[in-house]
DNA sequence: CTGAAAGCGCTTACAG
DNA sequence: CTGAAAGCGCTTACAG
């Protein structure tokens, strides 16, 4: 039976005996099976003194509950999916906090997948999770195409955090109001005395594009003219931004897409001598802990991310319950740090 | 039967028709049960045709294996759990892709688990891991202690990557060699002159222990005194250790025990108006992300992190199948960058 | 309050 | 090459 491959668990059973079952409890506490789960799952039509012995023997023999067999039969399996670009971005991190905060209240245990920056990956990861029987999913990727998530989307309630163009329907989703925030940087910099105030750009994504539009339009509503720097693949557009900073007449002052880029125009400016703030000031986006940890230390937009993820995982369990999908948009704040001067003049 | 609370599925069912299922499947393709079993895994006894009928048929059904189902009579998963202290760590980021890599390649499917820096949390996560019925679980963390890990361990195989004191037997390990990394630091900061060269240490856990000592032994070793600033908690020891970097005799250079630490360096010796490297040369350990954002950019001694990752499943593979528990150590290396200069005569 | 029975969706010998 | 049968570990009505 264990003849050739595969059979490694010999070696896990002996080192615990063999593997304890309920019916392993329900002889040992001299009851029946059923009275063993309903005592397990704490259901009021047990004695309470039946119940007490059934839990203690369960406990002395180190019971655990199988959940495979449980969910066989439950028909769902208590699970959740969080499907992320990648890992190691701490934008993501707090999110995926505050969605375990929300899942664990209302008992549902969290499922992490990420895709290594890869469409393809994601989309294999995203099945994955469906193979896996989640209850639901939150997206937190804006690398997924409309039509790959509601393909995903018919196998288990969904809801994507971040912006997302021409979402199905059906699909809830939580966002920041990129175009709010894109407002705040603007403003914060024309207060400041900035004139020539350029955008970095860093993809053609949804959130990307609604920041760089408001950015245009602020501009234009404070009488300031446009500079959009587009620098998708570190192709050398934050080099050329930073040496028009240097010239006559340049930017002083840069608002990225988001903190790595906001990084990148530091680190570029730096390296070919100018000095930040003074010679350029420069905003990002997420108030992720790069920009703390920089110097200057990066203004930085900031997304309520752990509250972000408490809605989306809310908005899940809504949708489990049968609930109707919401897209749920929430308020960005600006953080205020040493990488932005004030500017005379000019 | 779905009267009250947690039945949910309705509106999944609803929305593809009925779950398929293997004698879906059967009847479809007008067979038994077990032919569709046997031709889903390419079992070799049965014809090509048929073969080739059911899976076209599965298919076209939109079936899709459950795996409770199959994991139930199986007896195993085929997953194995990592866990690791948080997210957002690039340093532990591409050890998973490393494990990642590696799990692929032997059919099993990872699943991730985080304690948010938390021991009690990361505690609730291995069990959680093991009641999800890994096969095996590879611990990225060096928050657990070794009473927590031996008993975790008797549930499944378990390899640890990074340095453990007192790991108990039948465990495996992969870890940098620490010892050499801390001498490549301070040999290269002693070879460009340095000679009251700074420790910062960060925890009192054995990867950061035994850097100390090699740091010490290598400094006591070059004739050189040996000066440790302990930092656990942020708590003012990186001001304490820049201050005197600032003073007659202090440090001109900084051995931190890893990049978070380098980098609260490099800050606070700017805040405080120190030119990095003029006044103070900081080296920092794992060359992540963070070493190259910031500027000037920091030398760290980088871990072989993608293999690490790959040793470690490849071992707990071994595990799985009744192998011995080994404990492999890979050597570091010193990448150089912008933060170390040399330094004349003192 | 209890116990026997059916069944979740699959795999696995086993007899044809 | 096929089909009937048993069983993985659990939950859930149902009859007592």
């Amino acid at each position: 039976m264990c003849a050739a491959s595969g059979c490694y668990n010999e070696r896990v059973s002996s080192s615990n005996g063999r593997k304890v079952t309920i019916l392993d409890v329900a002889r040992a506490a001299g009851v029946s099976k059923s009275a063993v789960s309903l005592a397990l799952r704490g259901d009021p039509g047990l004695g309470k003194r039946t119940r007490a012995a059934i839990v203690a023997e369960a406990q002395r023999l180190g019971y655990r509950q199988n959940r495979w067999a449980r969910s066989l039969v439950q028909g769902r399996t208590g699970l959740v999916g969080v499907l992320l670009t990648d890992l190691s971005s701490d934008y993501q991190t707090e999110i995926v906090h505050g969605i375990e905060d929300a899942a664990e209240q209302v008992g549902l245990e969290v499922l992490l997948s990420h895709g290594r920056r890869d469409p393809a990956v994601l989309q294999r990861r995203l099945t994955q999770l469906g193979d896996l029987g989640v209850d639901g999913v939150v997206v937190l990727s804006a690398m997924l195409g409309p039509a790959v998530l509601a393909r995903a989307a018919t196998r288990q309630p969904m809801v994507v955090v971040g912006r997302v163009e021409g979402l199905p329907p059906g699909i809830g989703s939580v966002a920041n109001h990129d175009e709010a925030g894109a407002q705040l940087a603007v403003q914060h910099l024309v207060g400041l005395g900035h004139r020539r105030i350029a955008h970095l750009t860093m993809s053609q994504r949804a959130a990307a594009r609604a920041r760089r539009r408001a950015y245009e339009e602020s501009m234009v509503g404070a009488g300031l003219g446009a500079f959009v720097q587009v620098a998708p693949e570190w192709d050398g557009g934050v080099d050329q931004l930073v040496a028009a900073a240097g010239e006559q007449d340049g930017p002083t002052a840069v608002f990225a897409s988001n903190d790595r880029g906001a990084a990148a125009v530091v680190a570029a400016a730096l390296d070919r001598g100018l000095r930040v703030p003074e010679d350029l000031s420069v905003i990002g986006y997420d108030n992720t802990a790069l920009a703390q940890a920089l110097r200057p230390a990066l203004t930085s937009v900031d997304q309520p991310r752990p509250q972000m993820g408490r809605l989306a995982m809310d908005q899940l369990a809504e949708l489990m319950a049968g609930g109707e999908a919401r897209h749920q948009v929430v308020e960005p704040e600006l953080v205020v740090r040493g990488a932005v001067a004030r500017r005379w003049g000019s």
